[in-house]
DNA sequence: GGAAACTGGTTTGTATCACAAACTATATTA
DNA sequence: TAATATAGTTTGTGATACAAACCAGTTTCC
């Protein structure tokens, strides 16, 4: 038995991004979403997220494609760019657009 | 170590009731904060949510506070009337209302 | 120069969660 | 009386979010 029909409030749970609707996601691709890139220190400070949970979730988003994930060596310490991806972009926004109609505003 | 600070973008992902951010318990929630009550299979229907999940999902609201459960016998058949709470409402309210912030728009 | 502390992360362990299938208990119908 | 329907709950499981523990170096301090 699967989740498939329209309902009386006209959206499906299926229509809601999971990969965006995480809050900690969300936070992550709205700052990209402005800035297109950011390395992983300041995306730490900007979410207060811890570097384990940042971690995964970066993970995750790049296997979704809504990220790229870039690693270099400035002097002699390692650094992790993070940019967001046309396709992230494009999820960022739709996952507004449904929530807005979802909230109703 | 703990999230716990405010960042850049203004909010934190403590600001976002999780017994309402899911999908399922939010479209329940807006059902029931329009009509008041409504019962197990009438939900189940305007949802389309399968019964146990939404079996589940209710008694998770009603551990929350958010919901109350009454059963009771119409004729010789089991029923069951979910009933949205004050808290519930004000809890509905406030997700809205932090969802509409960071949405932006 | 060697221990200690710091940097910039990743991996691991765990508790929770969402979900549908399987099940329960009674009622109705064939 | 056997099968089917009703109205849900319980169970099994795979996925998830999270922080602690860990790791490979680098810099600092004595």
């Amino acid at each position: 038995m699967k989740n498939v029909s329209r309902n009386a409030v006209n959206w499906s749970v299926d229509d809601i991004d999971r990969m965006v609707h995480e809050p900690a996601r969300y936070m992550i691709l709205s700052i990209l979403y402005v800035l297109d890139t950011g390395d992983f220190l300041f995306i730490q400070t900007q979410t207060a997220l811890t570097k384990g949970n940042l971690s995964s979730h970066i993970s995750k988003l790049e296997e979704a494609g809504y990220v790229k994930v870039v690693k270099e060596f400035i002097g002699k310490r390692p650094h992790t760019m993070i940019r967001i991806t046309k396709t992230g972009k494009k999820a960022f926004e739709e996952y507004r657009g449904t929530m807005s109609r979802i909230i109703g505003r």
